[in-house]
DNA sequence: TCTATTCTTGATTAACTCACTCATGAATTA
DNA sequence: TAATTCATGAGTGAGTTAATCAAGAATAGA
């Protein structure tokens, strides 16, 4: 059940773009720096952000990456899934990657014990993580 | 954020377990055969389970492996936290296991917002795994 | 245009984990 | 004593994680 360096360095970055959304632009140098990353591996997942849309970039001198939709509409289950994947513990039960089990013995009829609980278990951590505003993150309070 | 093999294909194991519970013992071939789950493997899995207490195992002719404990005891939490290690996303949220995280510029101080919501996914996670029996399990009914 | 700066791409890597598999040994029953 | 079953530890191939490296393309300023 963890998350990925990946995730985390992911979700770092991001809440730097986030505290000067609107304001300016970031450089990765800067932001590994800050939090503390190290830089080529910052690059590959600025680069994954940014193909799927949360990023824009501009090369060059005063080049810099920044977010390109508002801190309120990314959710940090949109980018957890970008970076590594579903949220869910096991493929039959994933809304968004399903994938119906090879070996179960109870196959898809969904008698299926822990398909039923892990069910739950990803709704739970979607419930959470989908609700989760980049703006959220960055101010640190939890939404109701 | 997955489940491994190992617990799932303990979860599944110990499933078997809890039906004959207090009836009979069950050898690994037969719950391998039952659940599809390879047979050297389930070994390892059993053996582990053994050594966390939670099944007896005779050897020879007649042999098998026993729940020892009543499934209303034994929680899906205990069994994927001694086949998986801990429950949490990241080590400093852990409860049954924390360990503060090296690199992160917050620090411990836990003004980190990876912390702050990670925590919160972790008791999400947590909440459920560690109040379902495996006699819940085995009767495929939640836990109000 | 030239140069320095910065993003972009793709390849490569070491270390680790996952999911087994194998070989050998020890206990139990018949 | 022979067959059966658990017990232990080592080994393995594939895949993932977390980087690292090298070379290229865009941009700004001199």
């Amino acid at each position: 059940m963890k998350l990925s360096k990946k995730s985390e360095y992911g979700l770092r970055a991001l809440l730097e773009l986030t505290l000067v959304h609107g304001k300016m632009t970031l450089q990765r140098h800067h932001i590994a720096t800050r939090q503390h990353i190290p830089i080529e591996f910052l690059e590959q997942i600025l680069l994954a952000l940014k193909r799927a849309g949360l990023l824009s970039s501009r090369r060059g001198a005063k080049g810099g990456y920044a977010l390109i939709k508002s801190p309120r509409e990314i959710t940090l289950g949109q980018v957890i899934r970008i970076l590594d994947g579903p949220l869910a513990p096991i493929g039959c039960v994933s809304k968004t990657a399903y994938q119906k089990c090879g070996d179960c013995p109870y196959a898809e009829h969904a008698q299926c014990p822990v398909q039923h609980v892990m069910g739950s278990v990803r709704d739970a951590i979607a419930g959470i993580l989908d609700h989760y505003t980049l703006d959220d993150f960055a101010s640190g309070h939890r939404k109701g």
